[in-house]
This record gives C-alpha cells, structure tokens and sequence, in this order.
DNA sequence: TGATTGGTGAAGCATTTGCTTAACTATCAA
DNA sequence: TTGATAGTTAAGCAAATGCTTCACCAATCA
C-alpha cells in the first residue's frame, strides 16, 4: 500500500521532465501505442519504454498489451490527485494574502515598514 | 528569460521531494525564517537551505534577507502556473472519457472488436 | 569586546536518473 | 519457416540529487 506522500513523490517526479510531459500530453489526446509514443521524441524506443515505466509506477499512465502491441492510456483520477494538493495551497495562500491587503487597506496610510506585503 | 516547459520541469522537480511540500505547506501558513522551516524537518540547516534553493530557483517561493534573518514566503501565481497545466490536460482527457462513454451508450449492445475511436 | 545566533558555501560521497547500445523474446504475415 | 515488427531487458556510463560535515561570515547580545 502506498502512502499518499509517496505517490505524489512520484506523481511530480513523474511530471518534471518534458519529454514525460510530452507523452502524457499525447495520450491526453487519446491512447497510443509505445512506438507512436516514441515517434515525436528524439530518443530510442528503450529510453522511451523507461520513461513509461515512471509514468506507470506513478499511476498516470495504465496500459495492457494485446498481441504484440501495448495500449497506453491516461489515468485523470491519479492527475486529479496532484492537482489537489497544489490547489489547497494555493488557495490557503492566497487566502492568508486576500485578509493581509484588508488589513493593510483598513489600516489608515500609516508607515508600515518592515511589514512588506508584496515586493 | 526562462522557457515555460523549463520552468515546469523546475517546478514539479521541486514538488517531488516530501520534505520540500513540507515547506511549502508551512509557508501557504505564513511566512517564516529559515530556522523555523527547518524546525520541524529532520536534517541539518545546510540540507534545508539547499532545499530553499532549489524552491526558489523555481519561483515557488522568494525570500529577503533583513539584518541576519532571511524570510521566506511562497508564491501563489507560480503554483497555479503547474495547476494550470495538469487542469488543462485532466480536463482535454475527461472530455475525451465522456465522449467515449457517450458513444458507447448510443451503440447498441455490438461487438466492436478492432474499431478503436481513434487512433 | 568576545560569544552566540542565523545563515552560507564548499567538499565529499552514495544513490538515482536518463540515456545509450546490444542482445533478446514474442507476435504476425508470407 | 523465415523475416519483419513491437517491445523488453541488461549493462554501462555521465550527470544530477540529497544528504553530511566543516569552515566561515555577519548581526546581535552580554
């Protein structure tokens, strides 16, 4: 069983090199085999099956062969999950940011050094 | 000036450690000094000031330094710059569930074996 | 002043990543 | 059965990561 951190480990891991993004944008586009995978990036066909298996182990990318050909598919639900986590932060940022310029809008022109709200 | 698919691969790259989140989850609480982001984390100052850099070298959090204390906020805009990306590509491919699920439902029950949607 | 606090920077080191080439297996078609 | 196609796996290697320790600087405090 795997603890949500980890996954997410995974999850942004998976998505911090370009030419993973770029397969994971083809296949948002639809399913693909691994050689139509491969075909728009400038790699051999063995790289691109490693970069697959970092896609799977993350979960964002199912897959299942049938005769000689393997289908990749997305997975939205596992994107979903790391779309969340930034979502909450950001939210509760921005938030905390939103009552800090009321605040500072409440408060008369006062010289409030030392007490920077944005740069 | 930064590409933006670099700037995506600094940005997840940065997300794929949990101790990093761990800081960003401190700092969508407020701001905080350096010693205090370390606190609760448990590695020595230096490792976590090499963490810092690697956050701030992805514009997800900046930081000043006043007198011998350097504080540290996050910044939302560059989070939603990764939200935006998965959004974008969840939704192309939920879009692309649906459909397919609705054409499904308007065949009747067929053996469409080797008619793939789209390849 | 001299000690303490808060942070910085450079080695150094083990592990991981991202790629390559090359050898191999399994399916399909003739 | 022979050959092409689709993919898999292992070995090897350079570079990047994630830590540590140690030496250091600069602001404050007693």
């Amino acid at each position: 069983m795997l603890h949500q951190s980890d996954q997410l480990d995974l999850i942004y891991q998976a998505l911090a090199d370009a030419g993973r993004r770029a397969m994971l944008d083809q296949l948002s586009r639809g399913p693909a085999t691994v050689s139509k995978l491969a075909e728009p990036l400038d790699m051999t066909l063995s790289a691109v099956v490693q970069h697959l298996k970092i896609l799977e182990a993350s979960g964002l990318v199912r897959s299942e062969k049938l005769g000689r050909v393997r289908t990749c598919r997305a997975d939205p639900k596992v994107l979903a999950m790391a779309e969340r986590w930034i979502n909450q932060r950001r939210l509760m940022w921005e938030r905390k940011l939103d009552k800090l310029g009321d605040l500072l809008a409440s408060q008369p022109d006062d010289d409030d050094s030392g007490k920077d709200v944005k740069s």
